[in-house]
DNA sequence: TTGTAGGCGTTATCAG
DNA sequence: CTGATAACGCCTACAA
């Protein structure tokens, strides 16, 4: 239709040096009949890929969501396609997602494991993929990996609560077996014993919002309360907040509450939530420079990056009023939780200036 | 590897007969050497893609990601893969992301456009793609659409709130321009009549947290209070909860609140927020199965399908307590928000047997 | 700068 | 039931 060879065609679409005036004619015949480039052929013909697969534990979990939309926007600017599978948080799934994903020959992968031993690394390997491992790093990996600082969260949250003077704190996690959650409640043992305290309760919630509920609810009649918890997923923290609210324990007059991960729902709960944020979008900064690198033959040592999470410190946390001697102030009774208490250093969610 | 022809090797993985034997050492050694198909190659030579492609409005609402992972889910056991693509909110980002999209030739696609007249669909059309248009169904469409009863969503709504006395509606949109939203608001509208109320407010939010609520204090401190709200998504939920929040106007004993969408935080919340649902499940169901009516070539008039919502009732809504005497029982004072109160018809959170 | 030819990995076809 | 062969749409190399 341009009245010009495919090869001319070609090289049109592919941006390479061709003259003004056939490039223009093969651009508007193209537009006119809507013709893209057939990935399919092009990728078999080149043996070039221009995608990056994606294997996430489960599409259900805003923060693996959050991420991937974070990586496909990233990627978008770079000119390549995001494929992702979700393992459905079963290892057997994972196994057979993986297998699908590689059938794509994707130029890379970006992995977030169901498990600590993520067993597709040696169909990876065997594949020659180039992949990073994502945020659960807790096997020995022989590729580059790029996690948060999972005891630092810990420890910043736990230190926050015991500055607040609160000395009887409990963990709520989702499962205890991801070093994710080992490492922070690593930091949180470490904050409680900097402070003289002892290693605070943990208790384990699964996956389901209404066990959890139930879970807490037992653990919260037979032990004696405590006065701030920490919650170690966005999921634990749903779990404790629908919890207290059930047993209509304030927040933060009874209890404080840190959580895990930062939404929009938790600057909008009343009172709003304190939050571990991790940095998502430095995450899929990060975790698409590595694996770029290696895809452009990079073969330098593998490294592990790690990354800082930030505490956003909002309404859910206040000082501990149990009157324990050495806890500082004692309290000006029982103060209704306020959404506009002096621990609040986030201005809520607006801009606050009019409020 | 296996000792037979290549022929042989694609007709044992695509599943044809062949003998049991031959069978059988194609599998051992495929699985030995982690081979899969390659799709490019497959789908270049055989013209079948077995990939759906999707479209989204964007990857961070809740929504959207909820359905990709139930379409997601729907596909897998069909033994196809998703192919997702954002559209940023964006009518351009839209257009170039769906060239990008039908440049892996999908069987399929699925659209859930940005903007009521979708663009797009010439281009689809062009291409010979069947699609199918989920959820925001408002121009006239010449291919199958699944969507949701939004008048009568909006009408129940508000019909649950004029039951228990509300005379005074506020409804809280992100955007007015939707045909969903227009829908859904005309459905309220509805229901107001026909209870003899008139057509209530209703202000624009937004899409971003901090302005949402902003504008909603602008318009609560220079308004007269109303008793019931209807967030028409969830993130107009959001913003309603946050601004309310900020004027600690307790739920549901100042203000009744119905949401949209229905998500694990809501149950959570304090109150739990009495919400519409959308019935996600089904909307993945019943879109794939038109698609794949379509790509198997059912060539009969287009389907314009409508599931039900449904109204789940939790403690965010309450009989009204302003004392308006046409709205029934006048309050017993100004009962403090109760998350066991008799309108809670959901069991809150857990199966609540020991609560 | 443009055209021609060949082949990427797979599957459809057809002969054996 | 299996093997040889051609062709899918495109890109690269090379020739013009």
């Amino acid at each position: 239709m341009a009245g010009v060879s495919p090869a001319t065609v070609s090289n049109v679409l592919t941006g390479r040096r061709v003259r003004a005036e056939s490039a223009q004619r093969v651009k508007e015949a193209a537009s006119s009949l809507g013709y893209a480039v057939d990935r399919a052929a092009s990728q078999l013909r080149s043996g070039r890929a221009r995608v990056v697969a994606m294997l996430v534990p489960s599409l259900e979990n805003p923060f693996f969501t959050s991420i991937v939309a974070a990586v496909e926007r990233r990627l978008r600017t770079d000119d390549h396609d995001l494929v992702v599978a979700s393992a459905a948080d079963d290892v057997a799934t994972e196994h057979s997602r993986l297998q699908a994903l590689l059938s794509w020959r994707p130029a890379g992968m970006i992995v977030i494991p169901c498990t600590d031993d993520f067993a597709g690394a040696s169909l990876l390997a065997a594949a020659g993929t180039p992949y990073v491992v994502l945020d659960r790093v807790g096997g020995a990996h022989s590729a580059d990996t790029v996690a948060v600082d999972n005891v630092t969260a810990g420890l910043e949250a736990a230190r926050h609560l015991i500055d607040l003077g609160h000395r009887r704190l409990l963990i709520v996690a989702s499962a205890r077996t991801l070093s994710n959650i080992k490492l922070r409640c690593k930091g949180i043992v470490e904050a409680c014993a900097a402070a003289g305290l002892e290693e605070p309760a943990l208790i384990e919630v699964g996956f389901d919002l209404e066990s959890a509920v139930d879970r807490l609810q037992t653990w919260l009649s037979t032990h004696e309360r405590p006065s701030g918890i920490i919650a170690l997923t966005n999921f634990a923290t749903l779990g404790a907040l629908a919890s207290l609210a059930r047993f209509s324990v304030s927040i933060p007059g009874e209890v404080s509450l840190v959580g895990f991960d930062d939404y929009a729902w938790m600057r909008a709960a009343a009172p709003s939530i304190t939050a571990i944020r991790q940095p998502v979008e430095a995450m899929a900064e990060l975790v698409w420079d590595r694996l770029r690198a290696r895809i452009d033959g990079d073969s330098s040592p593998v490294v592990q990056a790690m990354l800082p999470v930030s505490l956003v410190i909002r309404a859910s946390t206040a000082r501990c009023q149990t009157g324990d001697p050495a806890a500082g102030l004692p309290g000006q009774g029982l103060r209704r939780p306020s959404r506009t208490g002096g621990r609040q250093r986030e201005q809520g969610t607006g801009r606050g200036a009019k409020a």
